[in-house]
DNA sequence: TAGTTATCCGAGTAAAACAGTAGGACGTTG
DNA sequence: CAACGTCCTACTGTTTTACTCGGATAACTA
């Protein structure tokens, strides 16, 4: 399981989803604008969460997705492994890293271990709390302006990009040496 | 927090090294033979160990590296933040992934969770309690060969190479999908 | 003091993964 | 049929990873 901003741009966009799919099929160039997400890679990873039927496509005028499944049935887990797929299992499969003579490489149980306490947590996060959180917070879901256009085509102003680290855990200073 | 190869080797060289400092100073060149990992490698990584003060080295002949505390006080995630130094926080801290206008992202708190759940979980394992894991398992420390040359110089044979993913959340398949 | 042992240190590099783009095909609706 | 919106594959620049190389420095030994 990697955990990269794959994984969180992923989070965010179900987040918005579930926030509004009440009103219908959500657009990804209505979530694109919202949550500043470049529409092309919103439709990557939405590809893959239809895959693994996390959500649920209408093509056309008026489509767009919604959910799959209930929120409440729907974990963080779930999405991180949809959009981050870990490939074949290259990693102390036996090999690299391990002994080859007998003896499993030292660390196994301890990563394996690790691996297990995040999958834990993440499947305890459901799509329907974080939802709810944000309207905690006091966010306002405005009306899909009628189902046609509206906000239509105002270009979505690039933000400044600033290069990103490849892990979730590099964030915050929680742990910082010192 | 990053966790990649970097950080599986340097917890396995410490464990190495702390089922074998009781004879006084290990060098890397043993190390290296014994969990095949290139001296060079290990050199640049204990470095970073050192500097943070998880061991200690004597230079020369009879040298090498000891624990610069005691086992039962270094921990996985004092290893692992000490060669995978996280970068200054781009990641979320008032930019990029964050909305500028007031609200601020929508996962942050999720992923601040997530990373502090690691962080207390790798903080819990010892390097002591790995040492012990290993001696339970049955696994034989052999005598120092005198102090002086012994298996001196066979080439250390390279083992086959194997394209490893940078995540350790790509181990195993506790969580593959499907 | 020469030689060996070993740690120290920085620069350099091939390959991979990440993050994101580009361009178009396909299906629906009006 | 035209607009909409999903669908799909391939491509690309940048960053990170996982190392290697060459040499400097320090300590012990004869």
């Amino acid at each position: 399981m990697r955990l990269t901003t794959k994984g969180r741009f992923a989070v965010t966009a179900m987040i918005d989803l579930g926030l509004r799919q009440s009103g219908g099929p959500v657009t990804l160039a209505a979530i694109s604008q919202r949550q500043q997400i470049s529409l092309s890679y919103l439709e990557q990873l939405f590809g893959k969460l239809r895959r693994n039927e996390l959500v649920e496509s209408t093509r056309g005028p008026g489509g767009g997705y919604t959910l799959g499944r209930k929120a409440t049935e729907i974990t963080v887990a779930d999405i991180i492994v949809s959009v981050d797929e870990p490939m074949d299992a290259t990693q102390c499969g036996g090999k690299e890293n391990c002994h080859g003579e007998g003896s499993r490489c030292m660390t196994h149980d301890l990563w394996a271990s690790l691996n297990l306490r995040m999958v834990e947590f993440l499947s305890s996060v459901t799509l329907q709390k974080l939802v709810d959180d944000q309207l905690a917070k006091g966010l306002q879901v405005e009306d899909k302006p009628s189902l046609k256009r509206a906000i239509s085509a105002l270009p979505v102003s690039q933000p400044i990009r600033i290069n990103a680290p490849n892990s979730v855990f590099a964030l915050g200073n929680a742990f910082s040496k010192g």
